[in-house]
DNA sequence: CGGGATCGACCGACCGGTCAGTTTATGCGT
DNA sequence: ACGCATAAACTGACCGGTCGGTCGATCCCG
């Protein structure tokens, strides 16, 4: 019976990670009071503290994990593709796709991770960094391949997810448009924007 | 002489106004402090107190103060300009001018008013609202006219948002890209992106 | 001298963080 | 198998600095 009453070092901190994300979810960083996570959590102050150096990393701990999740589907999506612009095409889908999955881990990631001061900004640079590369790669790529033309990929990836984001935002508070929605209009409209003809040869 | 020695209620209001704008912008608004602005603005608690009812309306007093600002200088760019994308593109440009110009007001907007919670999300939701609403206008003008193809442009006025405020936060924090680059690239790109040609008819 | 405007010492609720102590898990000698 | 030792994991009462907000005193203009 490991079922309920098992209390290993790895479940408890799942059990703080969920409740974090609960939590800091709702309330935003400042308002999140860490007796609550010890609520919601079932454990205690005390194990929040042995897990987790302070409520800064614990918070921390939170966006990274879900940055690295999204950013191992895009990379998974994008070794499927054979052509730059189609590895481009999949990366914003499956980005869409997982804020799309997982509304709360986004919440946190685009909004509860903003203003927050030094440190956080320094993450949320260096997240967006990360993610920006990944289009900007294959965006170079099409550009040398003769799939579009020549362009400044830089700003063309950070206005691309800066888009992703944003809309991203307006739906987790308001619940519109639906994530499907957004992939239908705002892939093909960011594909246009390169004047990319997706079905050049196609069909 | 009115300048520097006079203290009139006005005057007041504005030193306070001044130094909120400059301790929040660099300090976030649970990391800025009253005392803070008490000593940068050479004035003391109760004056903030007499003529803000709270730390999040002196807050909001700022946010409000220039999301007017930005509206009026896109309304009177919009109002120069002929056809329906004219209009859309002068309010790019407008919007973009206006955040590059006012860097620190940017700031507070786009950055340090993320994240506080349910007062302060509902205020930007509004504004995000308004910002959207004054170019889903003229691009649903521009559909009518011909202009551009039918398109599904509530999501593409939120994207392009998106994408401008994402670079606007970018160059707030980096310096890089400059404003100049961002508009030579992303209003193109923007156009571009609902297949819109300036240059049909001109030349 | 009335009252709008300003001042700043002071208050006390709040909450992140601490730590002495308890429980549970593991290993080990006999 | 059993007691014993050692450490890892966990608990929660408590502390103390912080800071938004208050309020009685003071200023000064008309």
């Amino acid at each position: 019976m490991t079922e309920k009453s098992f209390r290993g070092p790895e479940s408890t901190r799942e059990r703080i990670l969920d409740a974090a994300l609960s939590v800091f979810s709702n309330k935003g960083y400042h308002d999140a009071r860490l007796d609550e996570i010890v609520a919601e959590s079932d454990t205690s102050k005390g194990s929040i503290y042995f897990h987790f150096p302070n409520k800064e990393r614990l918070f921390l701990a939170l966006v990274e994990r879900f940055a690295d999740l999204v950013e191992r589907r895009v990379t998974e999506a994008i070794a499927q593709q054979p052509s730059p612009m189609a590895k481009v095409e999949a990366a914003l889908e499956a980005c869409l796709e997982a804020f799309g999955r997982y509304r709360r881990p986004a919440k946190v990631m685009l909004v509860q991770a903003t203003g927050l001061g030094t440190v956080f900004e320094e993450k949320r640079l260096e997240i967006n960094e990360r993610f920006a590369r990944l289009i900007r790669i294959y965006l170079d790529e099409a550009v040398a391949a003769g799939e579009i033309e020549a362009a400044d990929t830089d700003v063309i990836a950070y206005a691309w997810l800066g888009s992703i984001y944003h809309l991203t935002i307006r739906w987790v508070y308001t619940g519109e448009p639906e994530p499907s929605r957004i992939v239908n209009t705002l892939v093909p409209m960011l594909l246009q924007s390169v004047n990319y003809k997706k079905d050049q040869k196609g069909r």
